[in-house]
DNA sequence: CGGGCAACTTGTCACTGACAAGATTGCTCT
DNA sequence: AGAGCAATCTTGTCAGTGACAAGTTGCCCG
């Protein structure tokens, strides 16, 4: 037919993702079309369905995508550490401020498929990273391990988020900023 | 033309809220669809738009009540309690559960309208009910006070979030199960 | 070389959101 | 009372969307 583009993409896994998490950042899950996605890669309207079925596996395959890089930058948290906790309450935040897209995508149940078995190998994937961390610290620790690591997840998580949606003034240094609220965390071991 | 039933369904909005609110905690609001809260309603399709001109004005309808509702809990809180912040984070987090429809728009940022004055009034209103909740604390607390809400906020978000999104195990008493995590926020006057 | 498979296309259908124009109702003002 | 009037609701319509079915292209491997 002449249309100057050849017949296969290439890459058009790739390149739906990479647009969908454009739009993702953008103007939200909401705004995500698949026919969009399509004419940005420049191919058919039902192509994308080929490679993730339909728009719940595309997103289920962000999620799953994410939850893989969450875990790598979890696991480059020093192990042994007395702060560990803290350090992965702080590299939790640098991913969501990194890949707010994907955050985004992680924390819609709803619009995945929370049985995709991709989705579930990276998500216990990130599990392991976070509790290889956590397991290096001394336990000398007073209180329920499991409540510490519950409030600092807690804490990153709220930070992350409220920054994303800009309920948060977000000054120069996010992270840094999370780094000295965590101070009020844990301030150290004599407490009550 | 004796259709049974009368031509004014004579409080249409509210019934549409409702019924947009079922949806939202049921599946999200991606599942929200103008037509189907209009035959849920018993109505024409195009008379929702009536009251709420499009779906954003819907959603921001929904978030507007939102924030005056935990405006309401907020503003309960006892003031002058040294404890405020800690209680104020408990309001926050029992609203969440309690609203968990409302909790979700109200975080949506691309699906509302931020700009809509009664939004803006009543989301000014919760921010008076955290200030004047926060005031009445003696001062005698170490430190930046601006840093201590965020942590705080920070702190109830997340959690509240996790809760919602199933993240977290969720216990009996998940209001309960907060207040002792703050128990390692703030723990004492004496901290460094 | 030829079968077979994955990637992509075209075509279609029901559904949705948004808008326009008309019908019905209740309220107000005289 | 009754005429106007605005709010409420209806019907009709259009483009855009997601999902599916069936056909086409191009590549690889026996």
């Amino acid at each position: 037919m002449s249309t100057g583009r050849p017949y296969h993409h290439g890459d058009l896994r790739r390149a739906v993702l990479a647009a969908a998490l454009d739009v993702v950042a953008s103007d939200g899950i909401g705004a995500i079309s698949l026919r969009d996605l399509a004419r940005r890669a420049g191919v058919s309207h039902a192509a994308p369905a080929h490679h993730f079925g339909d728009k719940t596996g595309l997103l289920t395959a962000i999620a799953a995508e994410g939850y893989g890089l969450l875990a790598d930058a979890l696991a480059e948290a020093v192990p042994g550490d007395a702060d560990a906790l803290r350090e992965l309450g702080v590299r939790y935040v640098r991913f969501a401020l990194a890949h707010p897209a994907h955050f985004e995508v992680m924390n819609r149940p709803h619009a995945v498929d929370g049985a995709d078995p991709e989705l579930l190998r990276q998500r216990a994937r990130a599990g392991e990273s976070l509790r290889g961390g956590v397991a290096g610290v001394p336990a000398e620790r007073r209180g329920d391990p499991d409540q510490a690591v519950l409030a600092a997840w807690s804490l990153a998580h709220g930070y992350a988020t409220l920054c994303l949606s800009g309920g948060i003034p977000a000054g120069a240094d996010p992270a840094g900023t999370f780094r000295s609220l965590t101070g009020l965390l844990f301030s150290g071991p004599a407490m009550e």
